[in-house]
DNA sequence: CGAATACGTGCAATAGTTGGAATATGCAAG
DNA sequence: CTTGCATATTCCAACTATTGCACGTATTCG
C-alpha cells in the first residue's frame, strides 16, 4: 500500500520488461486484436498469450471487450504506442547502435479464425 | 547474439522496472552527479548504489566521468529524462489515476562531501 | 612507501519471474 | 443440459533478480 510513484513507475516497466509482452503491445499498436489473433500472429501456446495478457491488463496497459466468444484487446491508452516508438530510439546494441527491430506481423494471419483474418 | 529488437527493449524496461533506479535517474535528470552524492541523497548504502549505477551503466542510460576519486554519473542519452517523464502520465494508481510522485532531492544534501554540496 | 577516501565487485540468502501443461470458465448452438 | 470453441487460471520446476555485507581496487596525499 506504501507504493510511492517510483514504484508505481517500475511496475509499469516490469511489464514492459519482457520481450512478448512488448511484441503484443506492437501488434495492438496498429490495431485492436482478440487472442486467437495474437496466438496465431506471435505463433505461442494460448495460455501463454493469455497469461501475459494478463500482465498487461493488470499494469494496466491493455483493455479488454467482449464480442460474443472473442475478446478484443486493445491499448489502454492512445499515448502508449506513440511513447513506445520513442523508446525505441533510446535502445542500443552493445557496440554499435542499430536496431534489429523484426517487422510488425502483418494484420491478416494464416489459421487465424477470428473474423478480421477470414475473408 | 540473438537478441532482436523486442529482446534489446525489453533489457532496457528491465533495468528501468526498479524503484531505486527510478529514484537516480530522477535526480540525474537535472544534474550529473557523484556517487556519494547519490549515496547521501537517497539514503542507502554506498555499494548498494553503485550496483544500481552497474546495472543502470549496463543497459546503456547512464555514463560515468572520472575526476580525481569522484565518478560522475549522468544520463547517457539527453531524451532520456523527457522520455521519463511523460512514461509518468502513464502510470495509474489502483482505482483512481493521481499519481503521489515524491518531489525531487534538493540538489545540496547534507553530510555529503562532494564539491557541488560543500560550498 | 603507507594511509585515507571514493567506488566497485563477489557472495549468499531470499524473493520474484518464466513458461509449459493441465485444468477451469464463459458463451453460443443444438 | 450437453457439446464445442475461445479464453482464463492454476500449478510447478527452472531460472533470474534483489539486497545486505565483506572485501577488492583506484586515486590522492603525506
Amino acid at each position: 500500500m506504501a507504493a510511492d510513484g517510483f514504484e508505481l513507475q517500475a511496475q509499469l516497466f516490469r511489464a514492459l520488461s519482457h520481450p512478448v509482452r512488448l511484441q503484443i503491445l506492437n501488434v495492438l499498436a496498429r490495431t485492436e486484436a482478440c487472442v486467437c489473433h495474437l496466438n496465431a500472429a506471435l505463433n505461442r501456446p494460448q495460455p501463454y498469450v493469455s497469461q501475459q495478457l494478463a500482465t498487461l491488463r493488470e499494469a494496466g496497459l491493455v483493455s479488454d471487450r467482449r464480442e460474443g466468444t472473442l475478446i478484443y484487446y486493445r491499448l489502454a491508452d492512445g499515448r502508449i504506442a506513440g511513447w513506445l516508438e520513442r523508446g525505441r530510439e533510446l535502445v542500443k546494441n552493445g557496440d554499435g547502435n542499430p536496431i534489429p527491430f523484426p517487422p510488425a506481423p502483418p494484420e491478416v494471419v494464416p489459421h487465424c479464425p477470428c473474423p478480421h483474418c477470414q475473408r
